[in-house]
Formats: structure tokens, C-alpha cells, sequence
DNA sequence: TGTACATCAGTGAACGCGCGTTCACTGATGTAC
DNA sequence: TGTACATCAGTGAACGCGCGTTCACTGATGTAC
């Protein structure tokens, strides 16, 4: 057997200092995805951006994939915990308006960088299963989300059928976000007012 | 003044012969994109696929923007030109049915290595102002399209209104598009069936 | 309290690879006189 | 009908660049006795 200087194991940065290190890593490296894409997340540029160099970038993150995991898995469950905020305030006052509701969803995309992220997102699920196998999990956990708002709004609707509108109504704002950036059309507020309307309805009982 | 070659001008492949080349290869460009994504549409991909020698392909395609601007612009015609058979068939009977119609779109979208090349496309219009450009202009004659559909169930909708009823529309398809890939959802029959009526409702009376 | 040793944190240089691009060149085809 | 010449079509080799990855190495920190 050679001596060679054994790989990192999956414990580095697990000590506090490692684990400092490594969040301001992921911090760094979401900072690049958001503002400059997927194409500008190199481990050159994430080393550089943080102050390290590319070796020790390796030592946290042996491959370039491991460190994409992480960031999107990080930004994805941050997400999530904001949509969950929004269905369920912690005030637990009365539930919000569907429109009220969906109108601060899609304030929620209005930042163009985040919604570039989630194209590039949605293009390397694509191309790569393990990326697609994350978003797929996130998606089922929003759909979640919304389908349990619906109960508190119909609760007598089956379960099968909260599900469906939670899957069109999450269709539908993912479909939002990219007509809305500018991205693929520009804004407009008659569609936009008719955009909450269609929203809202799949969210609560038609009036 | 150096007595160089003169760069090959705009009308490269504008003869029968350099014509049927270049259509040959846009055809394989085309196929790379759509069986292998956006990444692995490399000039030496195509140019070897084609069985053309790399410096030749660049005398069709001076540079890979080139290239891939003239296969984006062609797959988008080619698109909007089914969706406008689908909307207004030749043979002048009767309008569709909305829910017809809706599902005939999403068997359109049935290929998951279509949504794929969709996804990338959009991610690439966020990258690049040419591209997000030429998408923006797609999905303009796209609402066109569908709003004259709408005019035909519903004339006294005034012009602004069936705009708006375009535009969700499509958010909403080109979201389906993305959750009943694969990509990021799997399909569900009871979430189809009621996206099928939430879009058809977005196209004619509510009954 | 000291010491030996394992592990963690961080450095520095080099590797091969595929990429888009450049460029000088040759052979085929059309066209004007 | 022939010939000169411009343009079109196609070749081949090399360029520099940035990338992810590998690897041997050093210094800092924790821990067992």
C-alpha cells in the first residue's frame, strides 16, 4: 500500500471552525449563482471570491458537484421556509386572503436574479438526475405546502382533489415567474390582476 | 494593407449547394440540442456529426453564436407554426373545443427531451439579451395566437381582457410544461384534469 | 504539565482536456468578355 | 468556344484559455496518556 495523504472525509468541516469556513463557502458561492449564473459558478471563482485557495476550496468540496449539491439543496430549504411563512404566519391570526396571498407569492419573484436561477435550476435537472431528483423533492414539498392551505379554506374537498389544484396552482406561479422577469415577456397588469384571479380561485372555494 | 482572406461575407451558403449544406447543418445541430442539450452543442459536435471539417463549419457559422441563433430561431418558427395549425386548422370546420384543444397542446409537449431543450432556452435567455430577445418574440406570436382563438369563442371580450386571458394561458401551459416532464414533477391524472379545465376555462365563457 | 501523535485546515504547483477562434491554404464553380 | 478571374466551398493545423482534478506538502489544533 502507498502513504499517501489519506482523502478528506465526509467529516471536513464539521468542527466549528470547518463549519464557519464552510458556510461563508456556500455563502460565496450562492452569492456568484445568483448574480452571475451557473456557467460563472467555477471553483476558481468561488476560491478567489472567498479568500481561499482553489486546493482548500477542494478540501470542503472534493468534487465541483458536491459543492453545487450543497448550495442548491441550502437556497432550496431556504425557500421553502419562506413560502411555508407565508401560507401559515406564526401570528396565527385568521388565514390570508387567497389573493392577498398569491399577490405576496408573486412579490416574492420579483428579484430577475432568482428567477434566472430557477431557469438554470430547471435546465441542469435536465441534464443531471441527482440535481432533478432535489428539485422534484422541493417541488412535492411546496405542492405540500400549498395543499394544505387549501384544506384550511375547503376542508371538505378529498385529498385527491386539494392535490390537483395544489399541482396547477404551483404550475401556474412557476409559469409566472418566468413570463413576469422579463425573461421570456414583459410585465403586464391586466394579466397580472387576471393572473390572481386564476390563482386564487384554485386556492379557495369559487365564490 | 495585408492581402489576407477576406472574411467569408453574410450571403456564405447562399447558393443551392452552400444552402442545402447549411440546412444539413442545422439539422444536426438541431438533433445535438435536442438529444443532448445545450452543453454538448460544441462546433467540433457538430461539425464531426456532420461530417464536415471543424474550420468548414465555421465558414457556414463564423462564430458558435452564429449557430446557435440560426437553430433557436428555426425551432421556434417550426413551433409556432404547429401551434397555429393546432389553434386554426386548414380544414375550416368549426372552432376546436377548448379542452380539446388544451390537451392537444399538452400532447404537443409530450416529448421530455422537448421541455428539456425549453428549459435550457429559457435559462439561456436569462444569460444572453439576444437570446431572451428572440424568446420574448416567440411567446408575443404565441399570446397573438391564442388571443385570436379566444376571439373566436368570446368576441365581446374587449381586446385588453383576452391579452390577459393569453397571457396566463400560456404561463400556465409552459408550467405544465415543466412539472408533467418529469423534470420537475411527476404527472398525476387528477392534477391533469384540472389543469385541462382551469386552461379551457381561460379560453372561452365560463359556462 | 508535558509530550507524542492523529486529525484538521490550508498551500502551491502542475496535469490533461475540450473549447472557440484564427488563419493560410487548396480545389470547385460560376461569370464576364 | 476559350480563357481569365472572382467568388464559393472545403481543409488542416495551431493558438491560448479556463476548466476540474490530482497530489505532495506544511502548519494549526485537538486529544490521550
Amino acid at each position: 500500500m502507498s502513504d499517501r495523504t489519506p482523502a478528506p472525509g465526509p467529516r471536513a468541516g464539521s468542527t466549528g471552525k470547518g463549519s464557519r469556513r464552510r458556510t461563508v463557502l456556500l455563502d460565496t458561492a450562492e452569492r456568484i449563482l445568483w448574480e452571475s449564473g451557473y456557467a460563472a459558478l467555477t471553483l476558481r471563482a468561488v476560491a478567489s471570491t472567498a479568500g481561499v485557495r482553489l486546493g482548500h476550496l477542494q478540501y470542503y468540496f472534493p468534487a465541483r458537484a458536491d459543492l453545487v449539491a450543497a448550495v442548491l439543496r441550502r437556497s432550496l430549504d431556504r425557500s421553502l421556509e419562506r413560502l411555508a411563512s407565508l401560507l401559515a404566519p406564526a401570528d396565527a391570526g385568521p388565514p390570508p386572503d387567497p389573493a392577498d396571498l398569491v399577490r405576496a407569492l408573486l412579490a416574492e419573484q420579483d428579484d430577475p436574479h432568482l428567477v434566472r436561477v430557477y431557469a438554470e435550476l430547471w435546465a441542469l435537472a435536465g441534464r443531471d438526475e441527482d440535481v432533478a431528483a432535489v428539485v422534484r423533492g422541493f417541488y412535492r414539498d411546496y405542492r405540500t405546502h400549498v395543499a394544505a392551505f387549501i384544506r384550511t379554506r375547503e376542508p371538505g374537498l378529498p385529498e385527491e382533489a386539494r392535490a390537483a389544484r395544489a399541482g396547477v396552482f404551483t404550475m401556474l406561479l412557476e409559469g409566472a415567474a418566468l413570463f413576469r422577469s422579463g425573461l421570456a415577456a414583459h410585465r403586464s397588469e391586466a394579466t397580472d390582476a387576471e393572473l390572481v384571479a386564476t390563482a386564487a380561485a384554485l386556492l379557495g372555494p369559487v365564490p
